[in-house]
DNA sequence: TCTGGGGTCCTAGGACCC
DNA sequence: TCTGGGGTCCTAGGACCC
């Protein structure tokens, strides 16, 4: 029997900004990109609980939040400040683990299965892993526990904020039951469309689905994998050593442009950022991936692979040589990407040109 | 209302090699 | 002259998550 849990930071951005500045606990508040006094092309990527009360959510067009909420404390992005405190919070988190992995800079899965005894003690644990979060980083969170990733991430869901939420083993039917396709981990809006359109609106319509008529819509091992969802099963593990399977930076023009000059400079600012971060995680790339997305919002990836290097010169060189062979020069180009993969590390070993 | 930026994983066809 | 089957790498696209 495995116990998982998920535990998942309150608002994070903003609750990091609260740590540095009391004042704005008092007021809604909201970090994401410049609003511009409505003209802002960015989303809203957090806000705190006084904000949601106006209905301002992550995601959303930070021109539309501005509407609605003029007033509010608008504040930038500060992402190394946050990644600060995500590593204390998460090594506070480790110290109770068996098994950690984490998920992004506000989450983190244990699997405490060969370290605890049962779910009283789960909670027990949960309670303690809450209340050393709060007392020693000053962060709130929210802790979902079950018997795998799927239920423990949903329980979390439930929990928040600032709640404990445990679904044991013959509790995960009832769970489910009553649920939407697309609130189960893994199925989007996409997949959550092609489902109702076979029939398969909820959950529990979902676990009694036909394994044929999902292989034909999804393939054999996704079409088996969403009807194990459906049913509260979930075999994937929680595992450590994560390693970074890619390194990139964009970044979305104030207006949409066609003009080389300022496509090209934004070409080397991003090759810049990337290789700061190339050079934190000390390794070499093989692969060099440019996207480029135009004024409708096609998107398009364009990609070289090259000898195993480090160079921001062979970096900037191929990125531009994707976009002058590749861009369509008839349309507008609102966002430009450029990322780097196959990495090789080489931690610990001699640095080769 | 008008849509960011950081990622991961999967699929599929073609090239190439044995 | 026509023909396997397996494996890996490369490129492009798409879905999803926070």
């Amino acid at each position: 029997m495995r116990i998982i849990m998920l535990i998942d930071m309150d608002y994070f951005y903003v609750a990091c900004e609260e740590l540095r500045n009391s004042e704005i606990k008092s007021r809604p508040a909201i970090v994401g990109s410049d609003p511009k006094g409505g003209q802002g092309r960015g989303v809203v990527m957090t806000c705190n609980y006084m904000a949601r009360e106006f209905g301002i959510h992550s995601g959303m067009p930070i021109s539309m939040a501005y509407r609605i909420k003029p007033d509010a404390l608008y504040l930038p992005l500060d992402y190394d400040y946050y990644e600060s405190v995500s590593k204390k919070i998460m090594e506070r988190i480790k110290g109770f683990a068996g098994r950690f992995e984490q998920v992004s800079i506000d989450e983190a899965f244990i699997d405490v299965s060969d370290k605890l005894h049962g779910y009283a003690e789960a909670e027990e644990c949960a309670k303690r892993i809450r209340n050393e979060v709060l007392g020693t980083v000053g962060i709130k969170c929210s802790i979902g526990i079950g018997p795998n990733k799927l239920i423990a991430k949903m329980a979390c869901e439930k929990a928040k904020p600032n709640g404990i939420k445990i679904v044991k083993e013959n509790e995960v039917r009832e769970f489910l039951s009553g649920s939407k396709v697309d609130e189960l981990y893994g199925i989007g809006a996409k997949t959550a469309e092609r489902l109702k359109k076979l029939g398969y609106a909820t959950v529990d319509e979902l676990s009694k689905a036909s394994n044929m008529a999902l292989a034909d819509e999804f393939g054999v091992s996704f079409g088996a994998e969403i009807k194990a969802f459906a049913n509260g099963i979930d075999g994937r593990e929680v595992t450590e050593n994560y390693d970074v399977k890619s390194i990139g930076r964009e970044f979305t023009f104030e207006k949409d442009t066609e003009s080389g000059e300022e496509i090209r400079s934004a070409i080397g600012r991003l090759s810049s950022e990337v290789m700061k971060d190339v050079a934190k995680n000390q390794v070499s790339f093989k692969t060099i991936t440019i996207k480029l997305r135009y004024y409708d919002f096609t998107e398009h990836l364009h990609s070289r692979s090259v000898k195993v290097t480090n160079s921001v010169d062979t970096l900037i060189q191929t990125a531009e040589e994707l976009y002058s062979e590749n861009a369509d020069r008839s349309k507008k180009i609102r966002k430009i990407g450029v990322r780097v993969s196959g990495l090789i590390s080489y931690k610990g070993q001699k640095r080769i040109a």
